[in-house]
DNA sequence: ATTGACACCTCGCACTCCTAGGTATATAGG
DNA sequence: CCTATATACCTAGGAGTGCGAGGTGTCAAT
């Protein structure tokens, strides 16, 4: 009942996954375990968000992917923000803004 | 192109009018108002999406509805909140402050 | 030999809100 | 009087978005 891993917030997705890119070069798995992480263990990222939504993003030209070897010697797919993906980023993070603080506004109205 | 008035944030919706009916019994119609109104016309409900709302909330015991005349004498559905609908609205404000701070840690981590 | 973690993938569903239509009444302007 | 605008309600269908459930293959540890 206590549902205490929640599931990502609908229309931040994208959002997150390139601000996680944006720290540095990553491969999906890692990304789901890096917005556990950081979030606290809040949010709970499935595969079958992340990697329907990781194409999008490449086929979008945001993200650009190259295999390569993990630290464990594994082939993974490591993808990087584009410039057009940090331009991107940047709009989504100061829309987010805006809503987020248009939505505290309503809340926090007093009778 | 400049999309200056946004729509609502999903998942968000149904929060955003039980808050605003706790503010004081208040006809449908006026709800898409107030929100555009304290949110410095940075929402825009649309009545596709006020409507169908306001029925579930009806029709899960949230809110309690009645006809009555409004100031300028025409007849409109007044809401008003149950018990079982500031609970309701408690938990999702609690939720949602959760949820915005995890999507602020993810945001505000520096490379 | 089997389990579990790693690392990738896709299909179809469920949920949510919007678009685009509609009805009806009251008020103001020409 | 007639029409446009604002008020006030409604619905059907669709587009978007993330998830559940299934799948493949590899590597390390038991």
């Amino acid at each position: 009942m206590n549902e205490e891993k929640a599931a990502i917030l609908k229309g931040t997705l994208d959002m997150l996954i390139l601000k996680i890119v944006a720290l540095g070069p990553i491969h999906g798995y890692a990304i789901s375990q890096r917005i556990q992480q950081i979030s606290k263990d809040y949010f709970r990222l499935q595969q079958g968000s992340l990697y329907p939504a990781l194409h999008s993003l490449e086929n979008r030209g945001l993200l650009a992917a190259d295999w390569r070897a993990t630290d464990t010697g594994r082939e993974a797919k490591f993808y990087k923000l584009t410039p057009k993906g940090r331009k991107h980023l940047e709009a989504e993070m100061e829309s987010w803004e805006r809503t987020a603080q248009a939505v505290a506004l309503i809340l926090r109205t007093a009778q």
